[in-house]
DNA sequence: CGTAGACCTGAGGT
DNA sequence: TACCTCAGGTCTA
């Protein structure tokens, strides 16, 4: 089985940290789909092993190519993030395919990851094409028969899910990587279902974006208390401090202390 | 411009 | 069992 040199990279922390859905336990690793692939990884010591797919693909999805050395150092410079760096050094920000991004995040609203998992999962099973035995490609976007999500069981977010079927373009899509940041931000919550965070998670997540940071309801809470002593302020500006403190690596930083407060690691205690 | 309600559904707790 | 609450927001008034 091939593998490739992965230092420091906590593959199970990654996939768990809610950044990217389609993904499940496979033996002692775990399987993925993406971008057409069935890819069946496997931490071993520091390198990870894969099969189904090539190096660069693997090396994308994970975020195995951003310069993480660089990236923990400046995460670093915040001494309440330096205080929970240790336990979480091992996170990436993963580059999925934009189009699964954009369609996972907006079923995400008001949901949890259980249910967005089986959205997602259900959507590939009812219309994408099968890539093995069980296991569906997610199906591009084209305009769906009437009540075809239905069985999907999305609630009110199936309107915005049809919507995006109907309406996206994927190559636009793609091409929102190489745009300014407020520009790809702009163009993506034209459509249904995006706002705010939904934009900033498909930046984060698919289009390279490192400046970009979702502000959540758990976001918000870490925002408040680490600098606004505890204040009802705008998500914008929550978001706002997270760039002006770690540049273009917002997007790690806000994805460490997602994932280190939904574990109950204390908030703003500096370190003693 | 900032602020309430509404919006489907299913899992988890009592 | 039959409620009750809540979950990675967005849209509209």
């Amino acid at each position: 089985m091939p593998s490739l040199a992965a230092p420091g990279f906590d593959l199970d922390l990654t996939l768990r940290s809610g950044q990217f859905f389609r993904f499940r336990p496979d033996g002692d690793g775990f399987l993925l789909v993406d971008s057409g692939r069935v890819l069946r990884l496997r931490p071993q010591g520091d390198r990870i092993e894969y099969r189904g797919g090539t190096a660069a693909h693997v090396r994308r999805l994970l975020g195995l190519d951003a310069d993480h050395g660089a990236a923990l150092a400046a995460l670093r410079r915040d001494p309440l993030l330096a205080a929970v760096l240790p336990r979480y050094a091992g996170m990436r920000i993963m580059t999925q395919d934009p189009w699964v991004c954009l369609v996972s995040f907006v079923c995400s609203s008001m949901s949890n990851m259980k249910r967005i998992q089986g959205n997602v999962e259900g959507i590939a099973r009812a219309f994408g094409p099968a890539l093995e035995d069980g296991i569906h490609d997610f199906p591009g976007p084209a305009a769906l028969p009437a009540g075809a999500l239905a069985p999907i069981r999305l609630g009110w977010r199936e309107r915005f899910v049809a919507g995006l079927f109907a309406r996206v373009d994927p190559a636009r899509l793609h091409a929102l990587a190489a745009r300014p940041f407020e520009e790809a931000r702009a163009a993506l919550m034209e459509l249904p279902g995006v706002g705010p965070k939904v934009a900033e998670c498909v930046m984060a997540f698919s289009l390279g974006f490192g400046e970009a940071c979702p502000v959540d309801v758990w976001i918000r809470r870490v925002g408040r208390r680490l600098w606004f002593r505890n204040r009802r302020v705008p998500d914008r500006r929550i978001a706002d401090r997270f760039r002006a403190t770690f540049g273009r690596h917002a997007a790690l930083a806000q994805q460490i202390w997602f994932q280190a407060v939904r574990d109950g690691v204390p908030v703003g205690q500096a370190p003693r």
